[in-house]
DNA sequence: GAAAGGGTTAAGAATTTGTAAAGATTTATC
DNA sequence: GATAAATCTTTACAAATTCTTAACCCTTTC
């Protein structure tokens, strides 16, 4: 569970936080000064930090070199251009003026938090098939696949249209842009190469004929 | 020089973008529609896209699943609550509405591109082979390798991007920096060069290729 | 039953990748 | 500043993979 640090003097606009965000399933704590914020970021190292500017005993401005490492949400009532472009230069990550909708900030409070995990992957899934834009990986049925260029291409635009049917046409103009001299014919055979490896691996066909139209998944 | 695309159908917005962004020392470049901004994302990898929703052709939101790994920040002149944060959630990493003050998207754009500079950790490790990016040391199972300057460029993009396919184009792209005149060619060959070094210090291989499209680490 | 669309196979053409060696360039050393 | 070492690029060619063509069959439609 991930660990938000709220600093604000402000009563009510901190409990509002904090509620929210609990209710999001975030662990919070909470500092009501500069001082204890201090404190607050050396004994439970939040992964993000929730920031007013103005703040008893301290600016945020100055606590802001502190929090390095951990990105900072600046929020506050200045709305001045001037106000955001330094904090935004001083190590803040994002700057939220006030008043604000509840459910922007969570989002992009998710933005931050989602950064730093999540290995990249573009993951398409129909029935029993998985490909892998990214890594240009394909499975049938948990299986790997090895596909040629293009029959990666074409398995990709009939998995990206699931259940439509895409004529041939509209199938060789999409992958001209890597293989330029596809005709029909070659279709032909490339469609026929990829049922079989994918019949090989997943046991049943996946690739459908529609009669005087094109193809789809089954 | 960090490369930003500007992908907006405006003209005005687009060239007060541009002029602005070519003063603060980036190199632009521009797409026009959602097609337009495929090509451009493969050819040219930006460090960082600016978007605008309203697009001929494609919308926005069909065009963020392509942008993973690069950040996104969308402009739009939807100011909804849920716009937002329908964007956030899909991918974008912010969300500015015009119209908007042009020293606050600079500013905003110079936060997301001193993270992607500053890398999580100076060490990158995936199974078996170990980085050090500030000392500039290599290790295949604990066994110390030494690594020319492109070798170690190659590397570093390869084990920055686990699992996933990295064309030669854009390998190139990147490593530019460091070697300008280096080219398929020769990619080729310090491909084979760092395979021997690897081989010889893990006892197997590491750098697959992925036929026609590029390479990638097992 | 003829015509057109769809499916399969095999083989040669074309493309891409892998490796070695030599020349060109940069960097280090004395 | 000259020489040696290291590194990078080019060239050439072999090996592997993929693409297209062409021929032939089957199925559907009219």
């Amino acid at each position: 569970m991930k660990k938000i640090a709220i600093i604000e003097d402000d009563e009510y606009i901190g409990n509002m936080l904090a509620e929210a965000l609990t209710e999001a399933g975030y662990e919070v704590t909470r500092a009501y000064s500069g001082t204890e914020a201090l404190m607050l970021l050396e004994k439970r190292r939040p992964d993000l930090i929730l920031m007013d500017l103005m703040l008893p005993g301290m600016p945020g401005e100055s606590l802001l070199p502190c929090c390095r490492g951990i990105p900072v949400i600046v929020v506050s009532a200045k709305a001045g251009v001037d106000d955001k472009v330094n904090l935004l230069m001083d190590g803040a990550v994002d700057y939220v003026t006030k008043p604000f909708q509840i459910k922007e900030l969570l989002a992009r409070i998710a933005v931050r938090l989602r950064e730093a995990q999540a290995p990249v992957s573009a993951l398409l899934e129909t029935e029993g098939l998985r490909m892998d834009t990214v890594s240009h990986e394909v499975w049938a049925e948990g299986v790997p696949i090895h596909l040629t260029r293009t029959e990666f291409a074409i398995l990709k635009i009939l998995m990206q249209n699931p259940a439509q049917v895409v004529s041939k046409s509209s199938l060789l103009d999409r992958i001209s842009s890597d293989t330029p001299d596809c005709g029909e014919n070659s279709l032909k055979v490339h469609i026929s190469n990829l049922r079989r490896k994918l019949k090989a691996a997943g046991g049943r066909e996946y690739i459908e004929a529609v009669w005087g139209i094109g193809f789809k998944l089954a």
